[in-house]
DNA sequence: CCGGGGTTGTTATACTATAACATAACGAAT
DNA sequence: ATTCGTTATGTTATAGTATAACAACCCCGG
């Protein structure tokens, strides 16, 4: 597991601490994986996680030429792409933007709450809806894989204004 | 209740049916809510449902066009803001498509079997899957309001190859 | 007939993502 | 160390999705 507070994503914490674990725990995953974790790489993923919130491609590829890397759309979707394939990051559909995976290692696609006022977002991994999906898909003659869910919705801070 | 077979979306059945209730359906509802289902309108909710699968906004102006009308993106898009307001279509945000509601009348956020092979789509309405997302948002002190689910597998008929 | 809100036309542009091909870095085998 | 295949990156161009902004139009009630 990793050392992050996936489900206090709502609650302050020290977010320092999460963006280190996170790149530990990838470097981690990736070599145990024999994947590479590129400098590029590495550098996207520590990008994604130190938003606070679900980041687009090209608001990535902005703060990497800041840092005065002088690069195209390709590179950042690339590293994108190998993060997703190693399940270190999700893609959120309804933002077109992308958020570091509260407890990678495995793949999985986790269930999302968006918070429309500040648009933080809490990966959750609920047993129940999972299963909720996999048996309504079946009553339907219908083999579920990969499951997209994002929810809409105020969190605990946002809700009183 | 419209009088389409939505449950029944990966079987076989006949779809001109299907579209011809959903347009008499939507012209009730549009009536009912005083909203104006303008040619253009209906024009694009036909074509939205006459595609067996969720259909791109670029495809629909295509097919307008080639009925003669010279349109621009705009229109398009107005007419699907139009439609997804009123309730009549939903978008299906994993694929910037859009595909007829198959129970319109009231608001709703459907839940959606996307078969990757033949991209068909059937929308459900489970409540226990609703409730197991309600409640585990709730769990978090989220306040859920909007959701966005989107299955991704095989249907029935592709399962087999 | 007039006026005002809603609808459509039109042009331009923003935003998101990938194709295609060249070059470079890496790593295992010789 | 050299070679060679693989993987990663650079670079340019382009595809695909969506909206801004403003003008013209139409419909309907007053
Ligand atoms: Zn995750
Ligand atoms: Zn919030
Ligand atoms: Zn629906
Ligand atoms: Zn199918």
């Amino acid at each position: 597991m990793t050392d992050t507070y996936p489900d206090q994503a709502f609650a302050k914490h020290d977010h320092r601490h999460c963006i280190k674990a996170a790149l530990r725990e990838a470097a981690r995953i990736c070599r145990e994986r024999n994947g590479r974790l590129t400098e590029q790489r590495q550098r996207v993923l520590e990008l994604v996680w130190k938003s606070h919130k679900p980041v687009g491609a090209y608001v990535i590829l902005e703060q990497l030429r800041a840092d005065g890397f002088n690069g195209a759309p390709p590179t950042v979707y690339r590293a994108l792409d190998f993060l997703l394939e190693h399940g270190l990051i999700h893609r959120i559909e309804s933002l077109n933007a992308y958020t570091g995976c509260a407890h990678p290692g495995e793949q999985h696609s986790g269930q999302f709450l968006i918070c429309s006022h500040c648009q933080r977002v809490a990966e959750l991994d609920d047993l129940k809806v999972k299963k909720a999906i996999r048996n309504s898909a079946a009553l339907h003659g219908f083999k579920a894989d990969h499951q997209v869910i994002e929810i809409r919705g105020l969190c605990p801070q946002c809700q009183d204004h």
